[in-house]
DNA sequence: CTGTTAGCGCCTTCAT
DNA sequence: ATGAAGGCGCTAACAG
């Protein structure tokens, strides 16, 4: 046993085996047709009886498989990243890798650092669901062949791997769906939408949908997180002027959904009565929010799964053209979004 | 630039400011003092143009110091476990550490596989929120000298660090208010006790309170997650003995007050009317559930950050005897626990 | 102030 | 079938 470290090496297992580090190391790679089984077994009792564990640290070094791989998230505490995570954590379980974890707290600058910080660790693979970056970081990342998997939103001009969710198809839907149920004034509102292409695609669905119905009003805003105030004013200020038609609105994502829910119950707005509701992204608890809420469910678990599994392909020398995953989404109807017939 | 990696190693720096690896070392451990201007300049520029940065693999195998940090968690999807993460990566950010995460899904053996893992990627220090470890293990890490920080959760005769909520004071807040608001059959639901003490004292806290109480009947029960059909049979069971009586029930953390929810929904008993709830953990959906729901909040967040903090102490060396860090909860009072007023 | 030398723990030729 | 030697990228004496 090394003396300083306190933990046995390769050399400590070898000499405690009478046999060199090449053996042990060969042991330890499977090469098992290369031992005899009585050095087999000697070195196997070694291992045990010195609980010798290979340092992942060296091994990385040396070969440059680290097993480890790198998730940079731009909030974990919103709903939607940590289904995400939670794929990506079963999938990385399944397959032996390590989740090196990074939130950037929508900081752009943090996003840059961790990108450097990733690929100081010789991380195998990066899975990014957190997307400010510009080019200058991109291409160092390109050219240093990092394999890399952009989760939910995606860079424009950046041909690279992405797993996201049908948006057009889905916000067609959900629009569709307050159409249908008789809403007429329906408001959208979204976090700033800044460069994300996911809340720009959804807006431009809702806007497609709403257009050609000469009937029905849209209106779209943009709330930054966290602006209870302002965000009550907006819903006040939109079921002020619409009370008189049946009128709805469509929240972004989970997030936002639940600051909407808050907003409206400080009102006094009743969703689902006075108001529709509907917001993207399933909430565990959407049916217990009084008549329910009217959600559109993302496959999140399978996203971050499928996500991890493209960055293995990749790490496996797959070098086919980056592919677009478009996973369907869902809608889940709850009271939320009840039928409004007319001037009721 | 060296050819294979891709990336430019201390060498490459050296080479291209025409001095040797110990300067550039010094240079990146800011060791200024030791460099003259001119030939920190020639490094600057030469790491400038070589896009160089240091591995942490090569750093962390030399030094031990690889600035990781182990985090075990037992389920990543509990809203509780999610807060501790997020206040331990917050104090991660702020001292340039980094999170290795392993979720072991409750499984105890995965637990062991982890604990293993995370050594032998040299982690600094180790987190931990899930707890089923037997001696076996706990020694192989203790002589390891590896820092260990338990939240939450804590392990019988294994002196160690430890951040927790003061379930005594907490749940006994938790009875006495169910008490005060006239209810007089109180169900305490827990997942299986098990060797889980956090569930144990919060258990024995509860019984505590009421066996003083001759007027109030308490009873108690074990459920597992995502057992729906049983769980709302149990409800269902509890609520018809006792409906002459104002009832209630406690769930012993969050997870299992969604659930409990969910049954009452289904059985169609409304919380704050026909029945009382109060859960531990604090959910961010509280308040929109029905008339509320009361819940003992915990300062998670913070308890995240100070058990990272704890670890940093260790790290830096540190060998005070183990502390035990309580932290006090807070009862938030909402409509599922309204009060009682006797047959009301 | 600066460079040389020797490893950290492991894997990988290349001999034997 | 086995082992010795060299090196991955970095740091830490030890000289100058």
């Amino acid at each position: 046993m090394n003396r300083k470290s306190g933990r046995a090496t390769i050399s400590d297992v070898a000499k405690a085996a009478q046999t060199g580090k090449t053996s042990v190391s060969r042991y330890l790679n499977g090469e098992f047709d290369a031992l005899s089984d009585n050095l087999r077994q000697r070195i196997t009792a070694a291992i045990e009886q010195l609980e010798y564990r290979p340092s992942q640290m060296a091994r990385g070094l040396k070969r440059g498989r680290t097993r480890l791989i790198g998730l940079i998230i731009a909030d974990i505490t919103n709903p939607y990243s940590l289904e995400i995570l939670s794929g990506i954590e079963a999938a990385c379980r399944a397959s032996g890798f390590t989740l090196l974890m990074c939130n950037t707290n929508n900081e752009l600058d943090q996003e840059r650092h961790y990108l450097d910080l990733l690929s100081s660790y010789q991380v195998e693979a990066i899975l990014v669901n957190a997307v400010g970056m510009r080019e200058e970081v991109l291409n160092r990342l390109q050219q240093s062949l990092l394999p890399m998997v952009l989760i939910d939103r995606k860079i424009a001009d950046f041909p690279c791997d992405v797993v996201g969710l049908d948006n057009k198809t889905a916000a067609s839907a959900a629009t569709q769906h307050l159409l249908d149920q008789g809403y007429r004034a329906i408001l959208f509102i979204s976090e700033p939408l800044g460069t994300v292409n996911t809340r720009h695609e959804r807006l431009r669905a809702f806007e497609t949908s709403m257009v050609h119905r000469a009937d029905a009003i849209a209106e779209r805003v943009e709330v930054a997180l966290n602006q209870p105030d302002e965000l009550q004013r907006l819903l006040a200020d939109f079921h002020q002027r619409y009370q008189h038609i049946p009128c709805a609105v469509i929240a972004v994502n989970g997030a936002l959904t639940l600051q909407v829910a808050r907003a409206m119950r400080r009102l006094n707005l009743r969703w689902g009565e006075d108001i529709g509701l509907l917001g993207f992204d399933e909430l565990e608890w959407a049916e217990l929010a009084g008549p329910g809420i009217t959600t559109l469910k993302q496959p999140t678990f399978r996203m971050g799964y499928a996500a991890l599994q493209q960055a293995l392909r990749r790490i496996e020398g797959d070098d086919a053209p980056p592919e677009e995953q478009i996973w369907p989404g869902e809608l889940i109807i709850r009271g939320s979004t009840r039928s409004r017939t007319e001037g009721n």
